[in-house]
DNA sequence: CTTTGTGCAAATTCTTTGCACCAAA
DNA sequence: TTTGGTGCAAAGAATTTGCACAAAG
């Protein structure tokens, strides 16, 4: 970690550790609440800090796919995301790189310096489609 | 706005006319600022619910590209989009479609019903690139 | 008259900020 | 001994909810 240019701290090493062992893309709280037992000291602000602090140094990414909350994902290798409207579950998409790469090259405005591309695909998964005929739904809008 | 099931009324025609003659990917709280001094009784609640009538209609897209606030698209012509990590400004980015669906066919997990898909760049466009050597960025997150 | 939309006020939820204390370099 | 991290309490901001009234079918 000191290899971002920040300090290694022992909250700070459970979220990157977290996050690497976990591959459910979580939210804020869930890392917190995961740490929390075992770091009782543990704040939320903290929770927040690192993880901005890890994206902000590309050793995580952030996830803008839930209106609801910001998820984080430990995954840096290029990928995207489906999330369920049902349940809210959020899994990896596989890509063929080179063509995601061809389709994506120069598409951005003219003169713009692209920092990183996201694609999501928002549906319901089979687990819902096939045991929730009447649920709540986790997002009405995709 | 009757084929899509829902009632026509002074406010949800102005929301969906704002979209359509404006391109720039708007927040609830921009319509609504845009369209108080002409309707001087409207409400942030009505806007807000007339965009998610809208967007669960199918008639617009609400976009999860800024974790600030969501945004709104009239076109609903698949497509991508660019936001500058610095002025938060939200560009169209035009894709070769057959390309895209190609690309992203029989991607989602086994089972799932996919609804949307999204396609999101991040980064810094040309103006701030230019012109802010030392911006207060918009986002500093990917 | 029954269903649906509007809008006010209040609540909720996620996230950030200010600040004091601590810990590492 | 200065720089940077942690965590509490409070603030902030986007969105939703409860409810009463109005309007359309």
């Amino acid at each position: 970690m000191e290899s971002y240019g920040i300090r290694v701290s022992l909250q700070r090493l459970a979220v990157m550790e977290y996050l690497i062992a976990h591959k459910t893309h979580p939210s804020a709280d869930e890392i917190f609440s995961a740490l929390y037992p075992s770091i009782p000291t543990l704040s939320r602000t903290t929770i927040y800090n690192t993880l901005n602090t890890l994206a902000e140094q590309g050793a995580i990414r952030a996830l803008d796919i839930d209106p609801r909350q910001l998820h984080y994902d430990g995954d840096t290798v290029p990928h995207g995301h489906f999330l369920c409207m049902s349940c809210g579950m959020i899994e990896d998409i596989a890509f063929d790189v080179p063509k995601f790469e061809e389709l994506t090259r120069n598409r951005a405005p003219k003169g713009a310096a692209v920092r990183s591309v996201q694609v999501t695909y928002k549906g319901i998964c089979s687990r819902c489609n096939i045991e929730n005929n009447d649920y709540r739904p986790y997002l009405t809008t995709d």
